[in-house]
DNA sequence: CAGATTTATTCCGCATCATTTATTTAAGTG
DNA sequence: CACTTAAATAAATGATGCGGAATAAATCTG
């Protein structure tokens, strides 16, 4: 049970403060006032106390002063040096890390081509630990520097226990694998989550979603994920436990039985299939070579009937899943991503017809479908704002009490 | 944006005082200490406050004082006069009404067996206020002395904005019905809610939950509701949208597209499926008569193959369901009722099934699945205590700043 | 039975915090 | 040089929570 006392005010408040920097910056005291609601005094006291703890810095007006007549605000913004954070991504197939500055931009990043499936959870731990030590040099910067690190991954993720307790990566379950980074990071502070909620993060920090509180993340990677933010806050189950898309329940397209979604809509499962499709084909090659998603692609376009119905059953297992939870979630926005929705229509035009032949008539309208290619680091990105959300909300030197003098 | 002040302060610790009380009351300040992490001191002002108030009263310690030496403990309860609400409930063939006092005990009830949805709308909302005005003269009170109206509702409600969005109840969308109460109550505040959304409540407060801050609660009545408990508080869509249950998607048992989970599992759906099937036969007259239930789960017992078969199928659609929702929301507990579940395996035991061979490993042992009847005043107690939720975290009187003397 | 002991509750003084209301300083514009 | 807006600063007010001292009300002890 939370209580309240002055010191929780003190941290709300200035939380509130601190967002609207992120958010809004540069910004001048006077619009913090307007847009938190608080005095100029209690504005003035808590950015006195950021800049006395070089968390914020002033950013003196140099450019258009138009029809403006007193004295000049001046703009506070957040300090990129205040603090460095690395984000980390376990893709099944490489691994990508981050080290960005304390508004997130990206300072170094480096990508391991490995298949980390393929190695033992130790072994992957080294990689990610070298990948991370590498990183931050790459910065310029030293180990003890950093401030945090987040990894994600894909799978069920607790993030709260630090606990991976189940990933298509690895074959066993509950391993605590931020206990073991951080022990390996000289003490450096690992978080890990599950990784698409980290791109939705993202995207409310800096993407699509910016400024909306409730939304989708649907990606289509190897595996599928879900994240789903509700109420301005990262949704998770009862212990922290994100949800796996994929765990959800569909019926495969021949109506026998239940499978997993993953087994018939995620780029695993696509691939695979495709690939029996096309067997003894000219095609077959491309799989072969790692190209296979390319190729799946390049078909569909050119209409060839097997790969067309796979690409819809796909869809409409999606599309099913997704109005399920638009009934359960009335989210404003669900944003797709994933190469294989990259191709346009194949995927995304059955899945659309789905959702809207589903949805009851009192939630036709309410969901606006977006389809979003991400760059490689804005996974790194969502970890780092990850790390950064903890930092912005965390007790910070002098900025506890107010500042004596 | 919610800024902190003094006063949110005092709200948040005085919501928390009045929440042990109510759930462990009758208690002594000192265990409200120990409960809260709140000081002595705070307790006291705050306990003083709503002594003040008449909120809370003393309650001597007649009884067990065994080997207490210093000086007694005052024991505190809420003062059960301090306000009374109304809480109702429209079914499809009944109204029921209850008024309660402070601590959601009923102090009168009545049931108008009505069927709902022969009448417009209009006509309803005289029945329920006719119903309302009696059930508080039964309790020996005048109306103006009532602090909150709420009422349940099967379908789809935004309580914020008191709107029924849709409901098997009525033809008409987006009634808004919670202002049309107020009105005709003389001003008496009435809000709406989900019917599940109270029971869930309830079943917190009073039920098979209390205590527990995630689990899930799936009626199935004539239709389908769900209500979720996330983190202590009933999880609604983004725009305070209560989620309908019968709105999911399953896909039915000969596996040609989907249909809403409601058109396989609801009761409605139960009657007329048994109904057909029992055509023809002396089993058939007990439908005419309204009995259409306990006929079912008649010929469940004698083994009808037909009738195990529909209550498979739908056993199998709720599990189906229901699985999905223990991989989003990893909830402890689920608690099912309604009538169709009294009949005991049936339904239950191909639901328990389903549930079990769907879930993944890493879920399989979260979720503990009860079966609770509720009685008639469950669903008016709830919403009972929708509305003193709000009356115990509201500013009252002089409750908000400290006592002057 | 008077005083010691124990436990619950209240009172007092202190520190923090936000707010309001000036007052001052800064840095411009006209 | 007057005017304007931004911002920092100061002082006063009021609300809050907290820790420690004081008080209250019982039981225990000799």
């Amino acid at each position: 049970m939370k209580t309240a006392d002055p010191e929780l005010m003190r941290a709300i408040n200035r939380f509130h403060v601190m967002d609207a920097i992120r958010r809004f910056g540069p910004i001048a005291r006077v619009e913090i006032c307007d847009r938190t609601d608080l005095s100029a005094t209690t504005v003035s006291a808590i950015t006195g106390a950021l800049l006395d703890d070089g968390l914020v810095i002033t950013h003196q007006l140099g450019g258009i002063r138009d029809a403006a007549r007193g004295r000049p605000r001046v703009l506070l913004d957040l300090n990129p040096d205040a603090a460095h954070v690395v984000g980390a991504r376990i893709a099944p197939d490489r691994i990508t890390i981050a080290t960005t500055n304390f508004r997130a931009d990206v300072r170094a990043s480096l990508t391991l081509p490995v298949r980390v499936g393929r190695h033992s959870v130790p072994v992957a731990v080294d990689l990610i630990e070298d990948g991370i030590r590498r990183c931050v040099a790459d910065a310029g910067l030293e180990l003890s520097q950093i401030s945090g690190v987040c990894v994600g991954i894909p799978g069920v993720v607790e993030r709260g226990a630090g606990i991976c307790r189940a990933s298509p990566l690895f074959g066993e379950r509950d391993i605590p694998l931020a206990a073991e980074l951080t022990q390996r990071l000289d003490g450096v502070v690992a978080t890990i989550d599950s990784d698409v909620n980290l791109v939705t993060l993202a995207e409310h920090w800096f993407g699509q979603a910016r400024g909306l509180d409730d939304f989708l993340v649907v990606s289509v990677e190897l595996g599928l994920g879900l994240g789903i933010l509700h109420k301005g806050e990262l949704f998770r189950g009862a212990n922290g436990l994100g949800p796996d898309l994929g765990d959800l329940l569909a019926r495969p397209p021949n109506g026998n039985g239940l499978v997993r979604l993953a087994s018939i809509a995620s780029e695993e499962s696509l691939l695979s299939d495709a690939r029996a499709a096309l067997a003894g084909t000219e095609h077959e090659h491309a799989f072969r070579l790692g190209r296979g998603m390319e190729k799946v692609l390049e078909r569909a376009k050119a209409g060839d009937p097997a790969i067309v119905a796979l690409l819809r059953a796909a869809g409409e297992a999606l599309g099913f899943a997704i109005a399920n939870l638009i009934v359960l979630f009335a989210p404003p926005k669900v944003i797709l991503a994933g190469p294989a929705l990259a191709a346009g229509d194949a995927l995304v035009a059955p899945l659309r017809e789905t959702v809207a032949a589903l949805l009851p008539p009192s939630l036709a309208d309410v969901a606006d479908l977006v389809v979003h290619e991400w760059t490689e680091d804005i996974w790194a990105r969502g970890a780092a704002a990850m790390t950064l959300r903890d930092l912005y909300g965390a007790p910070w030197g002098t900025t506890g009490p107010a500042p004596h003098r």
